[in-house]
DNA sequence: TGTAACGTTAGT
DNA sequence: ACTAACGTTACA
């Protein structure tokens, strides 16, 4: 289509469609039939939940699909949804009806969770049947439910007859609507379910597997009205299962990877989750009362899975030589229920202890306290595949149906997401919300893991000496190198896998639940304001107390602004991390990011105001040459490696998109105020571009920048130019070529106030004493240092 | 294999 | 009737 539309008029639309597109598909019956009667393969469309963060946002109006709405001035052709509005919970259309009696949900009229879901609408995912799992009446298998999908299972008819659901051409499931239409590296995920590969992400520490029948459902459900949880690309492939297949063999998810965690209706419906276990035994999970079974079902399938998940880690981590990590909040969510709210049990401990290796096998497995950049990188492959060959292997010799290939994972996922699970317990009641559990439980700990060691890193790792300038110092030039920037952006990080999932939208429980079923006296805004002063370290700790507390941390107020400077290895489930506190300052300077991971986080940090990527390469920072973030107020760029003047027009050039439409000259830089470009070889003609694209352009730090002269200032203060109104402070100290010329120039400025010049050698202190001097008719300047003027008053 | 485009459904 | 957009198809 490219091609044909290549011409950019909106009146070429008209013709493009008489002539048809391309693309065009044939004209076909058309999808679904409508009325989801038991038809496989007649499934009702999802709609969006309205709940969701997601959903409550407005259109972005620079995402792909936003550019293609004609509201946007696009033709119109994609009707996708905006990017940022892509619904995590998508639900049954209002209309779905019941196919065996022909009714709605009627899960409003009672209170009970298990009442609830024995009427309420359930989408089989294989079948496509919609049912009240009441009307059906089977009660000898169970069913299971999909806890990443709204309303969505596997029918006790599909789950008992062995149904993958891939009979069904790989579906996805309902309410999985692929990224497809996503352009760019960004959404591959929702693909790669297709070719069963879930990878392990930061999500897939998360998943909601459930395990018992009833006490998901339970949950479930509350989480249904606070929030929806996950996208519904994920839920199917790589969420649930990512982790799992990762760790081992699944089959049956493979081949479907909507299918899963938890049975319902089944006796031994558990024992997915412990078929190692197998000591401990569910009745009925419908009828139970999931708590406290829960709980004792943790308790020991717990810790036999983990001796297996450490057994097994041992085997694929060669040596079983992982890089130690806490992972508190693991020993939180497997140790604590959601009313204790302080130490952990011993034994739980213990296991915690036991098992901290497993959990090493995500790709989280923040950063290696040694290891170096590659040899972590190296490690994610290596876990993917391996997963991959097991799962062959068993696949040969073992029954598909059985669950038991996904014990370890599923005890590894207890023990990461406890709290859901715990939350599936009765115990649940206090929150209720998988998803921020499960955000909280993955992040804290991916958080936490990664503080925690940057602090050694920062210690030992080459870090360049600081500038004696102040003005946001930059790393002088020369002298050293860029940290591990040649072992830098990790190459086969597996950034397509990733779930694409937007911040925890639920409401936090106000009240901190106790042991004896009161709430704590402090409510949670009191506790947050005591939050607001600990340190992010602090916060991590802090989330390992218990499932409250872990929610809370959580909060994006707490995270503003994240500092990973110079952290060695970024991280899956860093990046995950990341993108749940939606912070607004995020500092990735010397790390080793690599594009495709900077590209996933900015397009899922629309808040995103400052961004500081000094000394990371170029390719990772071109991410920004194809990622959208309109709303950046600060881009550190300087010391990137490979940073030029064709690499400066690559950023700060707008997008060049020939679709008939897209008049949006605009750079994405756009609203950049403040500009670090210390140390980088650019010369006037980048200038040249920021005072064409960056007409906000208030502070610029062109320290180091060989390449600057007077020239570069007249341009910068030359009549006509954004940058002469704009321009507040720059920073040109140590730029050789630049001389007392310059002040001249500055004098044109209006807003100028901070002019940074020392060390700059042609620079004069009499030629500053006559700046003041000459501008003391207007306004007041001052030296504050040698050759640094300052605006007084 | 990636994704633009489309037919049709869902909601107002 | 109209808008939004889901889920699928087919082109490149």
């Amino acid at each position: 289509m490219a091609m044909s539309l290549s011409a950019d008029d909106e009146e070429y639309e008209s013709d493009a469609e008489q002539q048809k597109p391309p693309n065009r598909p044939k004209q076909k019956s058309g999808p679904l039939p409508v009325g989801g009667s038991k038809q496989s393969s007649a499934r009702r469309r999802r709609t969006r939940c309205r709940k969701c963060e997601a959903c409550l946002r407005t259109e972005c109006g620079e995402c792909h699909f936003c550019k293609d709405m004609k509201k946007f001035g696009g033709p119109g052709r994609m009707k996708q949804s905006c990017i940022m509005r892509q619904c995590i919970a998508p639900v049954l259309p209002h209309t779905a009806v019941c196919s065996v009696c022909g009714e709605a949900g009627k899960e409003d009229t009672v209170e009970e969770e298990v009442e609830k879901f024995k009427i309420m609408l359930m989408e089989c995912s294989i079948c496509n049947e919609i049912v009240h799992p009441l009307c059906l009446k089977v009660t000898d298998v169970g069913g299971v439910v999909n806890d990443e999908l709204p309303n969505c299972w596997e029918c006790p008819k599909c789950n008992h007859a062995g149904k993958t659901g891939k009979a069904n051409k790989q579906k996805r499931g309902p309410g999985f609507k692929y990224a497809s239409n996503l352009p760019g590296s960004l959404l591959k995920e929702p693909r790669l379910g297709r070719d069963i590969k879930e990878e392990p992400s930061p999500d897939v520490i998360t998943p909601p597997m459930a395990v018992t029948a009833i006490a998901p459902l339970i949950k479930r459900k509350l989480e249904k009205d606070e929030v929806p949880k996950q996208r519904p690309e994920e839920p199917l492939k790589k969420r649930p299962c990512a982790l799992a297949s990762e760790l081992q063999p699944r089959p049956k998810l493979e081949e479907n990877p909507l299918r899963k965690k938890r049975k319902l209706f089944e006796a031994d419906a558990d024992s997915a989750i412990r078929k190692k276990k197998k000591a401990v035994k569910l009745d009925d999970p419908l009828t139970q009362k999931s708590s406290h079974l829960i709980t004792t079902e943790r308790g020991t399938e717990q810790e036999s899975d983990d001796q297996e998940v450490v057994e097994e880690r041992m085997r694929d981590q060669e040596g079983g030589k992982m890089e130690e990590f806490e992972d508190e909040e693991e020993r939180m969510d497997s140790e604590q229920t959601v009313g204790q709210v302080v130490a952990p049990s011993p034994l739980a401990r213990r296991i915690h202890q036991e098992t901290s290796q497993s959990h090493n096998v995500c790709p989280q497995a923040g950063p290696s306290n040694s290891e170096s950049g590659e040899k972590s990188q190296a490690r994610v492959p290596y876990k993917l595949q391996r997963p991959r060959q097991r799962i062959s292997n068993k696949e040969l010799s073992r029954d598909t149906r059985e669950e038991p290939q996904v014990q370890p994972n599923i005890s590894q996922m207890l023990k990461t997401e406890s709290p859901e699970n715990e939350e599936d317990g009765e115990e649940s009641k206090p929150l209720s919300n998988g998803q921020g559990s499960r955000c909280n439980g993955g992040n804290g700990s991916d958080l936490a893991d990664w503080l925690r060691p940057r602090r050694e890193v920062n210690g030992g790792s080459p870090r360049p000496p600081l500038s004696p300038l102040g003005w946001r110092r930059s790393p002088p030039p020369s002298s050293q190198s860029r940290p591990q920037l040649s072992c830098s952006p990790p190459k086969n990080v597996q950034m397509e896998r990733h779930v694409i999932r937007p911040p925890p939208i639920s409401p936090p429980p106000d009240g901190l639940p106790l042991e004896d079923g009161r709430n704590h006296v402090m409510r949670r805004e009191v506790w947050m304001a005591v939050f607001t002063h600990l340190a992010h370290k602090d916060l991590c700790i802090c989330m390992r107390v218990c499932k409250t507390w872990n929610r809370w941390c959580c909060d994006k107020r707490l995270w503003t602004r994240i500092d990973l400077n110079r952290c060695k290895s970024i991280t899956p489930l860093m990046l995950s991390g990341i993108i749940r506190r939606q912070p607004v300052s995020l500092d990735l300077s010397w790390t080793n990011i690599s594009k495709k991971q900077l590209s996933w986080l900015i397009n899922r940090l629309p808040g995103l105001r400052f961004l500081l990527l000094s000394g990371c390469s170029w390719v990772a920072v071109s991410a920004l040459c194809t990622s959208s973030c309109p709303l950046l107020r600060t881009l550190d760029v300087q010391w990137v490696e490979g940073l030029k003047d064709a690499q400066m027009k690559d950023l700060l050039s707008p997008p060049t998109d020939n679709r008939p439409g897209q008049t949006d000259n605009r750079s994405k830089l756009r609203n950049v105020v403040d500009l670090r470009l210390a140390g980088l070889d650019i010369t006037d003609s980048s200038l040249r571009l920021l005072i064409r694209y960056m007409p906000l352009l208030s502070r610029l730090d062109l320290s180091y920048c060989n390449h600057v002269t007077d020239q570069s200032v007249n341009l910068l203060t030359a009549a006509g130019t954004t940058t002469r109104d704009s321009l507040a402070e720059i920073n040109l100290s140590v730029c050789n070529r630049v001389t007392d010329q310059s002040l001249t120039y500055f004098k044109r400025c209006g807003s100028i106030c901070h002019i940074d010049l020392r060390y700059c050698k042609q620079v004069t202190k009499e030629g500053c004493e006559q700046f003041i001097a000459e501008m003391s008719v207007s306004v007041q300047f001052g030296l504050i240092e040698e050759k640094l003027l300052r605006k007084l008053g």
